[in-house]
DNA sequence: CCGCATCCGTTTCGATACTG
DNA sequence: CAGTATCGAAACGGATGCGG
C-alpha cells in the first residue's frame, strides 16, 4: 500500500520533487516569483491547465510551506498567493532549469509565451551598465503591471506599480520578447502600434539595448 | 484537445519539464549522474516504482536527447543508459535542486537513501585538501563499486572500477552517510562489522575528514 | 537472470459545468 | 471573481509473464 505519493527518498532531489514535482506546481511557482499573484491572473497566463488542477496544487504548495495566501488590504478583500522565504529559494533552481530547457526542441504549436517569461528572461539577461541608470520602467504586458528597478547594476523586477516609472512601455510578451536584443526595432513597432510609450522613450530603449548578443528562442543542443 | 502533455509553453522552464518533468525522470538522471547503468540497476535503486514506468522512462528520455542507450563490449551483451552531453548538463540544476530540498520535512517512513545519494552529498560537501591528496578510494556500496579520484582538490566519481585504488571501503549508504562528517566513528563502524576497508586505512580516514562541517538530513527550514 | 511487455486496479489529470 | 463538482481519459503502481 503506497504511502500517498512520496518517493520516500532521503535525497534532497526527491524530496523536492516531493514538493515541487507534481504537474503545474513549478509553473505556479514561476508566476509567483515577482510578486504575489491572485488566483484568476494565474489561471489566464496558466491556460493550458483547468481551474481545478491550479487549485490543488495551490493547496498543495501551501500545506508544503511553499506559498502561503494572503488577504488583500481593505477594499479587495480578495486573495493573493506569494512565495514564502523558502519559496523564494527556489529561483535559483528555476533559472538554471530554464536555461537547460532552453535548448530541447521548440514544443508543438500552439504554444504560449507569458509575460513572466520573458521578464526572467530580461532580468536573467540584462547586466545594466551602473553609468546609465538609475531609472524606473513601467512594463505593460498582456493587461498586467510590472515595475522595474534599474540601480547599481542590477534589474529588479516586482509586479504592480510599486515606484512612479520615468518611462512605461506597454505591448505583449511575444513583441516585447522581440524587441529584447532587438532594440532597434523599437521606433518600428511603435508606428506600427505593436507598442505604446509613454514617458521618457530613451530610457525604454536603454533597457532593452542592456541585454547581453543573447541568442533567439532556440531548439539547437549543444 | 489536447496535445500529449506538454505544455506548449516557450519559457524554458516549461520546456525543461516536457522533457523530464515527469514523475521518476529526474531521479533517473540522478541515478546516471556518475556513469552508465543497466536497466536492472535502476531498478533496484529506485526500489518504489515499477519496472514498466522505468522502461517507459528510459524510452522516452531517450527520444528527447537526455540519455542514450549503448551495447556493452563483447561478452556482456547487455545494455547500458548514459546521459548524453545535453544530459549531463542537469548536474548542477540537480544539485541546486537537492540543497532546496533538503530544507524541507522528512518524507513518511519508511524512506530508503541510495548509493548515489550519498556520493552526490560528498561530492557536493567535499573540499578535498590539495596538500593530503592525490588519492584514488574505491567505495562498494550495496555491492556496487564506485571510484572516486582526489586531485587538485576535486573529488570526481565514476561507476564502476576505473583506476587502482589506494584503498576500499565497503559499506551501506546509510553508515556511509553517518560516517561523512563524523569520519572519528570509522574505526568504530570497522570493529563492529558495518564497514570493511582494505588497503590504507588513513586515505578512506582523509577522504571522510574533508567534508565540510555539514548539518545532519536536516528537516528545519530556514 | 535480465530486459522489458502486458494486464489491471487506483490515482491523477484535463475539460466543462456549476456555485457562492 | 474564486474557486468546487463531476466525469472520462491518461498515467501510475503492482504483479505477472515471457523471450533471450
Amino acid at each position: 500500500m503506497p504511502t500517498s505519493r512520496s518517493y520516500q527518498d532521503l535525497c534532497g532531489i526527491a524530496r523536492a520533487l516531493d514538493v515541487v514535482g507534481e504537474r503545474w506546481a513549478l509553473l505556479i511557482v514561476r508566476e509567483l516569483l515577482f510578486g504575489p499573484q491572485r488566483f484568476s491572473e494565474l489561471r489566464r497566463v496558466l491556460a493550458n491547465t483547468s481551474s481545478n488542477v491550479i487549485a490543488d496544487r495551490l493547496r498543495e504548495l501551501e500545506a508544503n510551506g511553499v506559498i502561503q495566501r494572503r488577504q488583500l488590504s481593505a477594499p479587495a478583500a480578495s486573495w493573493v498567493y506569494e512565495l514564502t522565504p523558502w519559496g523564494r529559494q527556489l529561483e535559483p533552481v528555476l533559472l538554471t532549469l530554464g536555461l537547460w530547457g532552453l535548448q530541447s526542441p521548440l514544443p508543438p504549436e500552439p504554444a504560449v509565451i507569458g509575460p513572466t517569461t520573458v521578464l526572467l528572461y530580461l532580468r536573467s539577461r540584462a547586466h545594466p551598465d551602473p553609468t546609465e541608470f538609475p531609472a524606473v520602467v513601467r512594463i505593460e504586458l498582456d493587461g498586467q503591471s510590472w515595475t522595474a528597478l534599474i540601480h547599481d547594476g542590477q534589474l529588479e523586477i516586482q509586479v504592480g506599480e510599486t515606484a512612479k516609472p520615468d518611462g512605461s512601455i506597454r505591448t505583449d510578451p511575444k513583441t516585447f520578447r522581440e524587441l529584447i536584443g532587438a532594440p532597434s526595432q523599437l521606433q518600428t513597432a511603435i508606428c506600427v502600434g505593436a507598442v505604446g510609450v509613454d514617458g521618457d522613450q530613451k530610457v525604454i530603449r536603454r533597457l532593452l539595448e542592456q541585454v547581453v548578443p543573447a541568442d533567439q528562442i532556440s531548439s539547437e543542443r549543444t
